[in-house]
DNA sequence: TTATCTTATAGTTTATTTGACTACAAGTAT
DNA sequence: ATACTTGTAGTCAAATAAACTATAAGATAA
């Protein structure tokens, strides 16, 4: 394998399966704006030029293990919110040599990210917005378009979207969330009510600070209540 | 590679990725029940066992290319509907050597299925009801599960049933098509209204024949219109 | 300190959709 | 002719969604 794909790793020498790769699009929400992590290589046909973060699969690991294992790397932070896309397959797609990739979109705390880690391979990492990205190396592209899709489709199916939001939030945060991610406005009154009445929020006893408003109750997502609604047949939809 | 999951392909000399192959969950739909194809295999360590019907992916093609390929070797239909599941990566999957799977799932009309294919590898080839299969080599059972899933979701949200229907159906068989992917029961006249609301199905001027009552008027899916539809912005849901 | 601005939150009203039913129509079988 | 089975139409109450109004709770500034 070339050095191009082979750099998307760390330096570590197990023994790797050489025509699948991982890569992994990771989003965040930032100052209403979605957005998606980028490395731009260091090295080899494609030096200079940003694509989704990826990596091999060491033999004796699964392909989540394998993301996770990049997320960590990548990030530092361990139990990211990720979930498989699917395999990306064209056999131009990659033009060195025939390899396939299982595709990984992640959800990202803002909060949690604390710059690039120390010692990872990429010379240079960043956040974009999503609306703003417009080429990428390879077939990455399309694979964070298909990431998006995802994204759009599984937040109206399950409440994933507080995985990028932080621990304590308020209902016009999520709202914003929503509308920027899913791409239209919605109605405030109606938006709390309908989420309130789902009761996977718990009320905290705090407020906003520093506003320059009147300040909102914070909320934090409740994991637990939404596992025992999910067992009784409740259904999340947006 | 042994011979075992090379059996899976047709004597095909053409070069293939060597650690990677597909698996395809094959649903019908016949006398009320969802049935999946299964092939038996000739040899190798899975000899006389069941499993989905899988092969190898040529260099010059990608998996959805392969998979179609599969399907018409095996069954002789073009134009199946087919979609990705995902990739299948545990690396004990396969006892044999370290191999991940592509899954996919496709939906047969049980009327284009004239049995198995003179040529064809596998040594039999037969349907099982989905409630029935319980056993299944490698992680077979595993991938049925989840394309199980996946189908339960998208017929949902898609106007996938068709597929496994004849091309003129009663609005009673498509109900039942419903009950049992979803495994609960409906109500004729609003499952009737919904779905005709909807003005995805062209009423013909035709009846059911061969009956011993009075027999339904029978319809036609339209994609034509639902292509249109999905521009305006329509949402398909059930 | 009062007025004004901004956002939070509560409530109203109407239209639409769902779910559970009833009723009748159109055939077949006895 | 009668009973039986399935198809199809229609009713009605309850639940939900969409659009909107109104008020509350602060912060800021005249």
């Amino acid at each position: 394998m070339t050095t191009t794909e082979a750099s998307k790793t760390t330096s570590h020498s197990a023994p790797i399966l050489d025509s699948i790769t991982i890569d992994c699009v990771i989003f965040g929400f930032n100052q209403g704006s979605l957005e998606v992590l980028l490395v731009k290589h260091a090295d080899g046909i494609s030096k200079d030029k940003w694509g989704l973060p990826g990596g091999w699969i060491y033999t004796d690991e699964s392909t989540d293990d394998a993301a996770n294992r990049l997320l960590l790397a990548l990030t530092g932070i361990k139990d990211i919110y990720l979930e498989q896309l699917r395999a990306f397959s064209a056999p131009d797609r990659f033009p060195v040599s025939r390899v396939i990739t299982i595709g990984y979109y992640a959800l990202l705390k803002r909060e949690d990210w604390v710059g690039l880690k120390p010692g990872a391979t990429a010379s240079e990492v960043a956040w974009f917005k999503v609306s703003e990205v417009e080429t990428l190396i390879y077939d990455h592209l399309h694979i964070l378009e298909i990431g998006l899709k995802r994204l759009r489709r599984r937040i109206k199916q399950e409440p994933i979207g507080f995985n990028m939001l932080p621990e304590k939030f308020t209902l016009l945060q999520l709202m914003h969330l929503y509308e920027e991610i899913l791409g239209y406005e919605m109605d405030k009154p109606n938006f709390r009510r309908k989420i309130l009445r789902m009761n996977l929020l718990t009320a905290l006893d705090e407020k906003q600070k520093d506003v320059s408003h009147r300040a909102a109750k914070l909320y934090r997502f409740n994991p637990e209540v939404y596992q025992k609604l999910q067992q009784k047949g409740f259904n999340f939809e947006f």
